[in-house]
DNA sequence: GAGTCAACCGAAAACGCTTTCGGTTATGTG
DNA sequence: CACATAACCGAAAGCGTTTTCGGTTGACTC
């Protein structure tokens, strides 16, 4: 391949300077816009492509964002993280930055992580996912001046960037969707309080139940890990409620394929007795017997406007407050969510009613 | 934070000349022992960590390497791409070496990115997914000059660093699993021959059947895209054969997924009326109706594994000959694969028999 | 016609490390 | 005791950019 082209060749067959060179390729004002075109032409002629080592040296700036890979990625997030670092990689790609991947293996190590950071500067700023309601993070990372975004907010995020899914919302119009189709007897599956989606979630359903003038026993909020096992575990408790509910608004699709597995193992169709809507809107869903229902939120796309706010706050300076942005999630319609049969619930033997 | 530690100040602190600092913490063998422990220590004790930027510029290398992300990432492949990235950050981490994700989106712009890497040396090695039999990467990356390791072998793979599942023994073994199970109409759903893995599964059924004694007629060997869509096609295809199969070999769950779903269309039950078998061991067949029967392979390590021998021929010199590893896939037992029932092939009304 | 001011560009100093080359010491050798 | 030989270490030259600080021009003002 030969030597790569440097600047000082540019310089050399044009005589002008490496300085000349180097401005005159970073539109600096002061290079007429002649000098600019022919010095252009030159670098593409030659292939000239800087270094990409001396310059973040020199200028001291890394180009380089990191995205923050969830520790226990051992759940079925698959989709979720390619496709939001898919549009990360987009996005920084049209402006020669890079991502790169950090993989921490213990909270401590992300901690440790976050710190060198800090110190080394080689990294100018990173992508935080799976936010807590009380994340450490925010307040680690804005005390050691680290420039970040989170996908999702937090109890602390009020003065930082974030792009999050109307996560109250959607579980609102999940509701009403329910109370639509004639269900009375509405649950919800939601996850740990730790995971600040898990409260807003878990909040939009109550706000439907309450402007529907629909009352829900407190058996009715189940909570879970967010796992297959989890939704499983929680459907059957939700199953031993004195009036089982006809009607179940799931966390997300895992959490609610899990709760169809438990209704199909006593013998209760999904969709028919008990109606089900997951959350995330994953392809799967569609496949499944019978197809699931769920609302669906963009992410390639959040993963772009991740970076494109992450890029205007290291690079622009603009303020973390003003890269805020809220998307809707929308109703998947699929199979899994029908009105109520007549003969459900059923009247429990023990209950109380004589 | 106050400024970061430099090698100067270290220099300084000790009276030592920054080349000794630099070269005990590097570990060369011309510096004393005692004078490395000293150093160490005080390096320690400022908390000092190297300007990766200048760190590279003068050594001339990146510390980096890129991780190819599958351009037509709409596939279910979540769990695929997530678990191969975790596993690469998890052992570039241990030497600090980044894992930077190149996400071209069009196959041309994977060319120019490997042509661009070739001339900056921005990143001193690559991971390939996603191998074709006809892969024209091996032959470029070759030619570059641009050290790789491909996950999955090629036709261009000889000599080149790979790491590969022994597809073929895999669907050898899913085969003739059917056989021990008493299946005698054993067919197969394949992918695109583009993709080396779809060859060697497919030789894998073929060689199954040959070493049984079983004949397959040309209708039961079935083509697809990846995709749940396709597998449903093709098990509808395979449905019309003028012998049904009563054994279906999947080359991969989501394909799996698919082909389950169009025999429930028809009212035939998996498991019961014919058997499936995927592969890919995604949790989630766990939770399907019935759960899947598939084949397992350890994505994490084969992270690991595809990162330390990237490292061992860009660090140690190794030769790509020396790294290549063929690994096993393990059956998982679920519910989709049981022994034939006595009335199925079902016998066709317009079949030629009497 | 001296002075002012833009508009352009070059020289040179960073940036923080690695690495070559050579120079001191101690250590052994004839 | 001169001399070669290691064993250690320092000086200094890169690595390829960016960026500061001036220095030339030529046009324009009064």
């Amino acid at each position: 391949m030969g030597e790569p082209t440097r600047l000082k060749m540019i310089a050399e067959r044009l005589n002008l300077s490496e300085s000349t060179i180097s401005r005159a390729l970073n539109n600096y004002k002061d290079i007429s816009a002649e000098t600019k075109t022919v010095v252009r032409k030159m670098a593409e002629q030659l292939d000239y492509e800087p270094n990409i080592h001396a310059k973040r040296l020199a200028s001291g700036k890394s180009e380089t964002i990191g995205y923050v890979m969830p520790i226990q990625s051992n759940q079925v997030t698959g989709q979720f993280i390619n496709k939001l670092m898919a549009g990360i990689a987009k996005a920084l790609g049209k402006y020669g930055w890079d991502l790169c991947v950090i993989a921490p293996q213990t909270p401590d190590e992300e901690i440790r992580i976050f710190k060198k950071i800090a110190r080394t500067r080689n990294i100018s700023g990173l992508v935080i996912t799976r936010t807590l309601s009380d994340d450490h993070r925010f307040a680690l990372l804005k005390r050691l001046g680290v420039p970040f975004v989170s996908h999702g907010r937090s109890s602390d995020s009020k003065e930082s960037a974030w792009l999050d899914v109307d996560n109250e919302l959607a579980f609102f119009e999940m509701t009403t969707h329910f109370v639509k189709l004639g269900h009375k007897h509405i649950a919800h599956i939601g996850g740990p309080r730790d995971y600040n989606f898990a409260r807003q979630r878990k909040n939009g359903w109550v706000r439907g139940l309450k402007s529907s003038g629909i009352k829900a026993p407190l058996s009715y909020e189940e909570m879970t890990e967010l796992t297959f096992d989890g939704g499983k575990e929680a459907m059957q408790r939700l199953l031993e409620a004195e009036v089982p509910p006809s009607a179940v608004c799931c966390i997300s699709d895992v959490v609610a394929i899990g709760a169809m597995q438990a209704l199909r193992e006593k013998g209760i169709r999904p969709g028919q007795e008990v109606s089900i809507i997951g959350y995330d809107g994953l392809e799967l869903g569609a496949w499944l017997d019978p197809p699931l229902t769920t609302m669906h939120q963009p992410l390639k796309l959040a993963g772009e406007k991740l970076a494109k706010m992450l890029l205007n706050i290291v690079e622009s300076g603009g303020l973390p407050l003003n890269n805020q942005e809220l998307v809707r999630a929308s109703l998947v319609r699929r199979e899994t969510a029908n009105a109520p049969l007549s003969n459900w619930p059923p009247i429990r033997k023990d209950s109380g009613k004589p």
